[in-house]
DNA sequence: GTCTATAGATTGATAGAC
DNA sequence: GTCTATCAATCTATAGAC
């Protein structure tokens, strides 16, 4: 039966995804993957035709991650204003992370960068769901009802997207920035502290722009 | 002489944070860089103990390119206000990549991350680097005349620089995030606008917060 | 689908002459 | 300080039985 084997895949990918994250792709290797699972050298390579195929899968499972532990539960609050999408996008972040197990930063950006110059598929699908990321809290944005330039007639709706869309690249930015900054200090908080303060920030400008 | 030895140090050094930023620490081989710089392996060895020990060297290089080229300039207008510095910034780390040779992103955070798991030694100097980073920007901020409540006397010094470090720490997160984002994207450019909208958002903060 | 055993290539590091 | 030659370990991937 495809039971065990489903599990066995499932098994390889959610391992692997802790182990390429903590250690990195590369300095992986896969007999700590086996050991780790208890499943056999062969076995890997009858799911998977290769390491980067792995490193594939486990890319997807984390893109899988982000999107539903960070972005859609911060997108739920989208009737509730542009500061509030801020500050859930950077709260649900923060429980993605695990100092103690020194699971720490982006790893779909680590894992990304490792594997974009051997599978270029890879980098374009990481960037392609980014691009998308940044038009959905645009219009998130752009649907703000505490803005000021919403209620002001002459402002165009174009122009009104186009701003919400570079604030939205901003506050991608800044979410990978500060993930990769609580992975150096070790303290998941750097995401509040750092998404509190661009929700204020923001939507100071928003009331008076 | 030590005169060549020098010569070869620092061609190895230099190589090395080239190769290292593109492909990675793990990945690059010390076969590849020997080849490029048509230096013999035991002279590598002669002038650093271990690969481990050439890639603290390589951060240690690449700490110092980010000062001189990216930090320290953008101070240089600490006296043009917030906004001027954010922008400067991000204006100068544009000019540290270089998509056509495939050296995108932030070297010293891609090396530190690789590196931190066997050498905690440079993930500690990495983490005081921004830490400084941080409290500079701060008094850069705090010290800003276009600032509103620089001028009300009601408002301690302690909670202007206290703010102040607050927006230090997004700062670097945003330039940190975007540094990633033109990395994935391939164009430099994505910094200017991650910049550029992050200046115009502080700036009216400023004047009405 | 899963296993044991092994191939084949690469890598970081060392020995010793000059 | 620099070189050539080589070691020993590790890693990815495959062969073939069950």
């Amino acid at each position: 039966m495809t039971r065990t084997t489903a599990g066995n895949r499932e098994r390889l990918v959610l391992c692997a995804a802790d182990l390429f994250h903590r250690r990195g792709f590369e300095a992986a290797s896969l007999d700590e993957l086996l050991n780790c699972t208890g499943i056999a050298r062969s076995n890997l390579y009858y799911h998977f035709p290769s390491k980067l195929a792995l490193g594939q899968a486990v890319i997807d499972h984390w893109l899988d991650v982000y999107e539903r532990a960070i972005v859609a539960p911060a997108l739920e609050h989208a009737g509730e204003g542009e500061a509030a999408v801020i500050r859930a996008l950077f709260r649900h972040a923060c429980t993605t992370q695990d100092p103690e197990q020194g699971r720490v930063g982006c790893p779909v950006s680590r894992l990304c960068t490792e594997l974009a110059e051997a599978a270029p598929r890879v980098k374009e699908e990481v960037r392609a769901y980014f691009v998308g990321l940044e038009l959905r809290l645009a219009d998130a944005f752009a649907a703000d009802p505490s803005r000021e330039e919403a209620r002001d007639t002459s402002t165009a709706e174009g122009t009104v997207h186009q701003r919400a869309r570079r604030r939205a690249a901003l506050v991608v930015a800044a979410l990978e920035g500060a993930l990769t900054a609580a992975g150096l200090h070790g303290d998941p908080r750097t995401l509040l502290e750092v998404g509190d303060t661009l929700a204020e920030v923001v939507a100071e400008d928003l009331q008076h722009a």
